[in-house]
DNA sequence: CTGCACTATGAATCGCTAA
DNA sequence: GTTAGCGATTCATAGTGCA
């Protein structure tokens, strides 16, 4: 079998690019495909969509590495005034179907989310992240992506009102100190990439590089069937890791 | 058919309790149930928690008004090294099987989440906040929880202003300003109440006030099918809404 | 009244041991 | 085999006391 060249992205269907991978291959598939109904070129209804992925799941699980991770980036859509469950079936499906277990869900929330367009709607402030292993026994290294300990507030003490509290952080613990970063949560603040581009749907550099940084180490390699702008690939390499892209629609490549 | 007294607690199981109401009576049930596996009080294994929980999902359907509203406050659990999906399996019975639209997924975020305290997993800093509907056509008054407003009336006579955040930073910009409110999109940022408390999971009254205020009207009915530290109630008599309620350990019941 | 130090505690999970 | 119990781990708040 012939292994496709690493570090490029091919404009090949992902399905069929997959197949031509050997077993446990690779270290993290970390992708954003289509979501339903959303884009033109891809309109995939609600209804039909866990169908139309289970078949890329199976050649994801099968070309992963016994410790790797499949961290999917997806949101829901509203469907005549109610949101379509297809998100939480397809999670539900890729657990007990394709048996991939659900090491985590992270919630990416967007503060700078576009305010809603309809009139009893709230903004959509948020996007989930599901993160599976093909066993449980992920790679998963905290540390790379440990945040600093919350900061007490207003040592200056603006002359507001009460607001400004003093919160002591309690430092006692040993090794607390000795760690010196603190646990990020599942909840990523990250701002939606938005400027010139061509791609509908940018996945901004900071969710790449947390997951990236988070299940891999530096040479692994990182698939994308869902390459888009290039996101994925772009971050990969700037951190040292390998890549495997694929992008049916040629006009989205650019690397 | 004789209806329960209004502004009650009622020890009682809330299928049974339910079934005394009649159809169409309540404007909004917002409860947080047992959530599987954790409580020894109510030990509910996730496998079996779609099939507890729906019977209780029947009831609440037929309570609601045409208009009414049904907010669920739940979370996840981990069960041998990944999370199990009962959370979303009992989201799509919800819709598909008893026929409750989901009007929208709201993220409570909890800054001050108590944190992962082992290797490969980050702390748990959000629960899910489901919103179905009876119909697709809920009231919803987005404008009322736009407006900053004054809370805490504690036993420390120290008055605090308190507001909804969305992103940790006061809404407090221009456009909020300009318009008097702001959308406060669909991840609440909201504290875990800590302090001595009987009930081992007490709801924030910011979580209870904000759904209360975006669901109801004045003189509304609010019920709580498990009413367990009563937030719900105390939250719905402050904010001029009937309530009903129904927890069935006694040992919870203080108001 | 403010700043600082210290304490209490919250819907947790894993690995191990005992029954 | 299965299940139940226990210890270790860890951070952002609120609350209290003191200078």
């Amino acid at each position: 079998m012939r292994l496709p060249r690493l570090n490029t992205v091919r404009s090949e269907d992902c399905l069929q690019g997959m197949r031509k991978l050997p077993d446990g291959f690779v270290d993290l598939v970390f992708t954003s495909p289509p979501y339903a109904d959303l884009r033109d070129y891809a309109r995939i209804r609600p209804d039909d969509y866990v169908g139309w992925f289970l078949p890329v799941a199976y050649e994801i699980k099968r070309v992963l590495k016994r410790r790797g991770s499949f961290v999917l980036n997806i949101n829901d859509r509203c469907v005549r005034k109610s949101r379509h469950p297809y998100v939480f079936k397809l999670v539900v499906a890729l657990v007990e179907i394709v048996g991939l277990p659900l090491i985590e869900t992270y919630i990416w929330r967007k503060p700078n989310a576009m305010p809603g367009r309809y009139g009893a709607r709230p903004k959509d402030a948020f996007e989930y992240v599901f993160w599976f292993g093909k066993t449980t026994d992920v790679r998963f290294n905290l540390a790379s992506v440990g945040v600093p300990y919350a900061q007490r507030r207003g040592p200056r003490a603006r002359r507001k009102r009460v607001e400004w509290r003093t919160s002591g952080r309690r430092m006692s613990d040993a090794a607390t100190q000795r760690r010196g970063w603190a646990d990020p949560g599942n909840v990523i603040c990250c701002n939606v990439a938005c400027g010139p581009n061509p791609h509908p749907a940018r996945m901004p550099d900071e969710l790449a590089e947390f997951f990236i940084r988070l299940a891999t180490r530096k040479g692994d390699i990182v698939l994308d069937p869902f390459m888009g702008s290039g996101t994925t690939a772009r971050v990969a390499r700037a951190l040292g890791r390998r890549f495997l892209g694929y992008e049916i629609y040629p006009e989205f490549l650019e690397v």
